[in-house]
DNA sequence: CCATAAATGTACATTACTGTCAAGTTAATC
DNA sequence: GATTAACTTGACAGTAATGTACATTTATGG
């Protein structure tokens, strides 16, 4: 069934619908332009029947905030903890959740962090998974071995570069990326992952 | 004479005025929060005389964008054709740069992108600047030896950590981020900096 | 001191949005 | 088949913004 039904009596709106049709909004156009009366005209819906699901558009913000702690860094978080013999393999199966992108939305990481640059409360907010994230990319460093100190150097590291390309915003190819995947990991390792590491990588964005 | 003026008569208003305050507007709230009402009342003038200055808000919008090209892009190139006798040296140029903040200004890069994302107009500008960017700093590692590929994947670990330093937004004092420039030195270049060096650095930041 | 360009302000017409309320429709259940 | 909870809608009242036309004020230079 379509997100998009062409029914156009009954009950065709939920909370969930709303919902996403803001998501999408939010990703391609920024906090600003989640309005009510735009989306209602998209689904083609009365702008009123909006305020039966939410109480206001500040409760319809929130909910996209809590959406996006519940994925973005959830999803991070869980890469971090996947098994991984050696430190490459750790650090291709991080690489790995961000070419995917099924899981970890960059769009809407970059969304969030244009809308915290104007609101102190998402600021916060935003800050505080910075660091819930970081943290776990430290864990796996010292997991295999290094000092924590240079363990947190190297863990901004990747993690800045992760975000740099989020806000770059680049539109380059799958093939492209997984093919830079292991100069990156020497430089953030300083060591070369293993020609099965690599073929077991590629498998996973090939299919 | 202060940019506010307690004079309720007279001339007040002037293009570099208004451009100013849109400025600052467009740096704290995005794109969507430079309007001409809120503007006018911040320099408490009359919103029509805004018009004298620029045919309309999108004109306005536009001298913004030339102003961000001139002086971001072209602060980093600057830095990246300054002298320096060692590759860290040179490096350290760079990071210097990023942390004095008089002649780059990071939220104002922040700003350009957000709105690049609601804008495929402002995207291709952004674009076409992250590319003479990273071609500057590229062209850096190719003057101390390195071999044009390696150059140009360290010359994005380089930039993408400053764009991603950028985008968290992170409230560092000077003091931290002279400190953690050692490092980065390393992880970028492979080679640690030299004591020299390192002084003529933080002396730069000290004053 | 007067003409004029530079700048400001007032009034108007228009558009896009927000939220409330009361009345309607639809599907499920008893 | 009547009741009811879940949903939809149109009408209303209000706010904030845009841009245009025209009148007015202010500084400057002959």
């Amino acid at each position: 069934m379509d997100a998009e039904t062409e029914n156009t009596a009954g009950w065709r709106g939920s909370r969930a619908l709303w919902l996403d049709a803001a998501r999408q909004v939010f990703v391609e156009t920024g906090v600003d332009a989640v309005k009510i009366q735009p989306l209602a005209e998209r689904l083609a819906l009365s702008r009123t029947s909006f305020y039966w699901f939410f109480k206001d558009r500040a409760a319809l913000l929130n909910a996209l905030l809590e959406h996006w702690e519940e994925t973005n860094t959830g999803a991070l978080i869980d890469a971090c903890d996947a098994y991984a013999e050696t430190l490459s393999e750790a650090i291709l199966n991080l690489i790995s959740m961000f070419i995917a992108e099924t899981d970890f939305d960059p769009r809407l990481d970059f969304s969030v962090r244009g809308w915290a640059a104007q609101s102190a409360d998402v600021m916060t907010r935003v800050a505080s998974a910075d660091e819930r994230r970081i943290a776990a990319i430290k864990a796996l460093f010292v997991r295999f071995g290094f000092a924590p100190e240079e363990a947190d150097v190297r863990a901004h590291a990747v993690y800045l570069v992760q975000i740099g390309y989020i806000s770059l915003q680049v539109a380059e190819d799958t093939a492209t990326r997984v093919n830079r995947a292991s100069e990156y990991v020497r430089i953030y390792t300083g060591r070369t992952p293993s020609e099965r590491e690599l073929a077991r990588f590629r498998a996973r964005h090939e299919c």
